[in-house]
DNA sequence: TGCCGCATGACAGAAACTGTCAAAACCTGT
DNA sequence: ACAGGTTTTGACAGTTTCTGTCATGCGGCA
């Protein structure tokens, strides 16, 4: 996907490195102090200070304080959208989603009790849960146009933007469900039911 | 539309008919300004004085200042709701929806460029975008209990989730593709399709 | 070593809120 | 119409999030 095989290749740097391991550290301790004490009680200044660095410099890093959850549920969506887009347009939307999921997202929820913080997180704290939705909303565009690559190629019609919409809806309720029982079964099932149950939603009378 | 032929009938008092005539007057100054000048470049200041209320004052009637988009886009979810509480639960789901939607939401899409400069405010605002988007995640719980009611009875079941977050997702899709296209087109149609189309998404190879 | 560029820190300041308390407006009963 | 109780409002101080700006410093590179 990107420059491989290139003999003379520049590893990432000693800025960027140090860079991003900046950023990975605002994140956890960002996800330390909301976990603890809620994102309310957690200031820009207690989460600078775990990390030694400025204010003004955390804002560099991350536009908001609210831009924090997505850092913090780094799902992997972009694994999720090239994994679909290699699948072959032969087959169904619904199985290529699920063999999408098995390479991508099934990895992350391994970590039930990771996930169950972060769900837990956005449950009593509605501005990230708004951020979050957000997020949802961009990322179901994506996924329209990775749809549209495998049909007509219009990422903005009605069918493929309803069937994005529809794929992300269905995660979010196998989540939400999945959280709401407190079992710590694994996740992927309750995904792939939530997928099924949607083929046939309004038929019934 | 208000207080008719009822003589002895206790009209909500002098002090709250003020109170709802200065929310009504905050939310129209608000969408004005918004209107005009962006979502960001209006302060809170700059309402109040249009209204020559104090700054505290809004805060009382607006938790936040982003609330205000939940009054602006005052559709009539409530009204819809109830319509389709009231329908026979013996009629297809589909059918109920569209008949509850003929008594509510389609009065509200009447005023067709009073929908499209809220759908442009929400297009351009992020942070707006991200509010009304809790906001439908609220009312797709809501939709659910009501759907629960026709059916098993358990709003947090799966399938009645699925169902109304569909049901959600299709009124998005539908106002957010009426949007794309710059014809002043009745708005009601596109909603109707969208809910036709969801009823066979995942199948199509 | 010396130069360039980007990341950082240290301000100052705007804007969105929040708690508190006194003044004003409204409501009730006489 | 008036007194007393309740509710709403305004004023003020303070916290927190976020932004512009500029000087300093560190990493990259010749």
């Amino acid at each position: 996907m990107d420059t491989v095989l290139v003999a003379t290749e520049t590893p990432p740097g000693l800025a960027a490195r140090k860079k991003e391991r900046t950023r990975q550290q605002l994140a956890e301790a960002a996800a330390q102090l909301f976990y603890q004490h809620g994102y309310d009680a957690t200031t820009v200044d207690d989460i600078v200070a775990a990390v030694d660095v400025s204010p003004r410099t955390f804002f560099r890093y991350f536009p908001t304080k609210e831009d924090l959850v997505v850092a913090l549920g780094q799902t992997s969506m972009g694994s999720f959208l090239d994994a679909l887009a290699e699948r072959p347009a032969s087959e169904t939307l619904l199985t290529s989603v699920q063999r999408a999921i098995e390479n991508s997202f099934a990895l992350s929820w391994q970590d039930t009790t990771r996930v169950r913080s972060f769900l837990t997180l956005l449950h009593d704290t509605p501005v990230l849960r708004a951020r979050w939705l957000e997020e949802s909303h961009h990322n179901r565009g994506l996924l329209a146009g990775v749809i549209a690559a495998r049909t007509d190629g219009d990422p903005s019609g009605t069918r493929n933007l309803l069937i994005a919409g529809a794929i992300i809806l269905a995660m979010d309720t196998a989540l939400q469900v999945w959280f709401d029982q407190d079992e710590e079964d694994e996740i992927a099932p309750f995904v792939y039911r939530a997928l099924a149950e949607l083929t046939t939603p309004l038929l019934t009378p």
